[in-house]
RNA sequence: CGGGGCGUAGCUCAGCCUGGUAGAGCGCUUGCCUUGGGCGCAAGAGGCCGUCGGUUCGAAUCCGGCCGCCCCGACCA
């Protein structure tokens, strides 16, 4: 793309609404524009970073065998009357109606929607085990919306539920989210610590809050420091295997949110060397709720013998326009963004430093139409404007690399690539790039 | 929902106390200059001062209602 044609309203100053760090880097890189409280256009640019999280979590999400569908944002208040929630939710829920008088409501969740397409299409203990996400925009109708997309109130979430025959089931299937979750956010740069949390009136030990690390993280976590080291990506996985040993392995040592933090145990458990008290960002929550609903709503399937079998639930949800502003606030300098790349908008920025002498341009140009023939995700920046604001709105914005292309290089044939997140610079002789890149 | 604050140019803000018809910096446009970290000079464009009403000869300014936004707290993917 060729900056000098996209849209990329980037601003040189804080805006007066904006207080954490993400807040400012989204709206002054050109990410997204506040609509009204809570509720955010995203631009281009920004979308495109969303997008790409939504593929990640996408792709983990179908290689751990769930199943993507798309239910509607608007659901009708019946739905919510046979679960009982529909007077218990209270004005979080935004309750509209329709031009018939018929109360509808913008859906904050789907467990109901998501039980009565299960009660109507499955019969048999044989269709099971089944796990059914989508990625769909949801609304929460926050008192006090704020931090951006971090906790706005209409938001973009991806949750999936699982249905089986009984409670070994529902391990299987909570264990395979809970790996997927795992891989997920490690794809995307975040070190991702699962942490035990508060099952309500359900009680067992199967629900975890996946949190981040960072200094604005709206809640105080401790944990091992060995848990932030743990890779996941070099592990192999089988999703059709037993998975309780890999589960076992992140859940071994100490982590937990304030509100189940035991500083007694804290101490005993863990050395004090791997002590870590830090602050957090839940990014993600996995939940086993039994019969919650299937009771309720019927959600019952024939087992072996005939006999009617109330199935076993659980509930999965990745924040996913939270996570951009999550990525941010994880990874950022004073100059601006710094995308990892699996969720950088583009891959490199291509910085023309004087567009008006005919060889610079010409070996701009060039290498921007070779790396786009290859596939190499580019931003040019092409526009007629000093070095200094090119090299500042492209530190804003983040791209994790940055191809330096300017007279005095150029005269002898070479090029500077600069990388985003360690500010490391190498020549390259121009010819070479594509190639370096293109790998 | 309780407490606090703020709405003036695209952004950050001054002006309001002590009413007299609107300013600065940045950004934007044009020209010149400059060209490896938001350069310089010059000339411009851009605002029914959130909204409705009241007081007044006259309201950005004083008073009231409403709307919107932000912060702290309680609540949350």
């Amino acid at each position: 793309m060729r900056l000098s044609q996209y849209f990329l309203p980037t601003l040189r100053e804080n805006p007066a609404e904006a207080q954490i760090v993400s807040h400012r880097l989204m709206l002054r890189a050109g990410l997204i524009r506040q609509q009204a409280a809570g509720i955010y256009a995203w631009l281009p640019l920004g979308y495109r970073v969303l997008r790409n999280i939504e593929r990640i979590v996408r792709e983990e999400q179908d290689a751990s065998g769930a199943q993507e569908v798309l239910m509607p944002t608007i659901q009708s208040a019946d739905l919510w009357r046979e679960s009982g929630r529909y007077d218990a939710y209270g004005p979080e829920m935004l309750r509209i109606k329709d031009r018939h008088d018929r109360e509808m409501l913008y859906g904050p969740t789907n467990e109901e929607m998501i039980t009565t397409i299960f009660r109507d299409g499955v019969k048999s203990y044989r269709d099971l085990p089944l796990n059914l996400y989508h990625i769909q925009w949801k609304f929460r109708d926050e008192v006090r919306p704020r931090f951006g997309v971090m906790r706005g109130r209409e938001f973009l979430m991806k949750d999936n539920y699982s249905f089986d025959i009984d409670k070994a089931g529902a391990t299987r299937s909570y264990n395979r989210m809970f790996v997927a979750y795992l891989r997920t956010f490690a794809r995307m740069g975040l070190k991702a610590i699962p942490m035990r949390a508060d099952t309500g009136p359900i009680g067992g030990d199967l629900s975890h809050e996946f949190i981040i690390l960072a200094e604005t993280g709206e809640s105080a976590v401790f944990c091992d420091r060995d848990l932030v080291d743990k890779d996941i990506l070099g592990r192999a996985i089988d999703y059709a295997g037993d998975l309780q040993p890999l589960v076992n392995e992140w859940t071994a040592q100490y982590a937990a949110t304030d509100e189940m933090h035991d500083a007694a145990r804290f101490e005993t458990e863990v050395p004090a060397g791997r002590r870590l008290a830090a602050r957090g960002i839940e990014v993600g929550h996995i939940f086993y709720f039994g019969t919650k609903y299937s009771a309720p709503m019927n959600a019952v399937v024939s087992g072996p013998k005939g006999e009617p079998i109330t199935v076993e639930m659980g509930s999965y949800g990745i924040g996913v326009s939270r996570l951009a502003g999550a990525i941010i606030e994880a990874s950022h300098d004073d100059a601006g963004i710094i995308w990892p790349e699996s969720v950088a908008p583009f891959r490199i920025g291509l910085l023309n430093l004087k567009p008006d002498d005919g060889a610079v341009s010409k070996a701009c140009n060039d290498l921007y139409a070779t790396l786009r023939a290859k596939g190499v995700e580019v931003l040019h920046d092409d526009r007629d404007l000093r070095p200094g604001a090119k090299f500042a709105d492209m530190d804003l914005i983040g791209l994790p690399w940055q191809v330096i292309i300017g007279p005095k290089g150029l005269a002898a044939g070479k090029v500077e690539v600069k990388n985003r997140a360690t500010g490391a610079r190498s020549e390259l002789a121009l010819d070479q790039v594509a190639a370096t890149f293109a790998a």
